[in-house]
DNA sequence: AAGTCCGGTCAACAATGTTGACTCCCCGCC
DNA sequence: GGCGGGGAGTCAACATTGTTGACCGGACTT
């Protein structure tokens, strides 16, 4: 058949368990031999099923929040659900963030990262925003997002961490909606 | 006599090799051949005499910026101020951040990290500030100067980088002063 | 003069990513 | 049915990495 049974199971092995340690170690600190071993397989087979450490770990790694639908909200309330959904994020989220970020000195991955900030943040923003400098607050908005998840997770800022969830979000979903929708004009 | 004459020269070159190597490759994409080579001795010595690769890395890579001074500057100009100095800011300094950013995977640069953004960013902005909630908003001015980094140099956002700079500073600025001197009361 | 330390050189080690040779097994074709 | 070919899997090897230990030589102390 064309479904290679066993093969099939043995890339989607390696495929998970790649993607569990790249999430939890990072790109540098986690071995194919590791990669191998979590997969029951052989470190050969790993590099033989994708070309090489960094492409496996472009394959396994990528972002996507359905945000779509999250940011389905009045443009006067966009700033707090940004914030909001920016705080309350987590999980596997946070590890593949920081292994973007922490592996972006080698040039494919920052193109990752770069392209991930593009659709993550700056696109769904700039879709609800109009105006001539609709593009340049969509950004600013963008870095926004991203300098508060780099202060929390890559510095971890303690007295941001330790703070109030909701005062935090209030806060930053005000910049955000000053960003956004600026006063006055 | 008690200099030692060459010991302290190989020193000093292997030190200022390895600060360039590292600002320019990062800390994993530079070997320790590498260093010694520039340096013109043996791998051997670069691990002599700074313990290890890490130990040399921390040793070489701090990020001080003589801002104190720079910052002195009317309350209610210090966001432009801040802004204005974050855009200008470049060279070697940006090589240094991004290998931090990049090595933070390993514990202990990441503290190394941590530090450098509170006595980078948050201590000279918080010693401006006063009130009950002046800490939290020199951290949240904090994020906002480690943001516009990450965005222009970590992710290298093309359309902040391209970006007039003057219109960069002062809208940035106009953000960091909502947060130092929130507006009203 | 002998001894002791210190900077330097060389060879080796274990661990890393990656490659090539080899086996095995299943599939389609004569 | 036999068989040839291709793909999955295994094993050993390679070059490169950080790091260590053995050795050497000269300068300073006693």
């Amino acid at each position: 058949m064309l479904q290679t049974g066993s093969s099939t199971t043995t890339r989607e092995a390696i495929h998970s368990a790649a993607a569990r340690l790249f999430r939890n170690q990072g790109f540098s600190r986690t071995t194919v031999r590791q990669i191998a071993a979590a997969a029951g397989t052989d470190p050969a087979l790993v590099i033989r099923h994708f070309k090489s450490k960094e492409l496996l770990f472009l394959e396994t790694m990528h972002l996507t929040i359905d945000d779509e639908p999250l940011l389905d909200v009045p443009l006067e309330h966009l700033g707090d659900r940004l914030a909001e959904l920016l705080v309350e994020l987590g999980g596997s989220a946070r590890g593949v963030f920081l292994a973007l970020v922490h592996g972006s000195g080698e040039p494919q991955i920052r193109e990752r990262l770069r392209d991930t900030h593009e659709q993550l943040f700056v696109a769904p923003l700039r879709r609800r925003l109009s105006g001539p400098d609709a593009d340049v607050r969509a950004r600013m908005a963008a870095a926004l997002a991203g300098g508060l998840l780099y202060a929390l997770w890559v510095v971890g800022d303690e007295g941001l961490l330790r703070m109030d969830r909701t005062e935090l979000v209030s806060r930053y979903g005000a910049l955000f909606q000053g960003v956004l929708t600026p006063r006055s004009r």
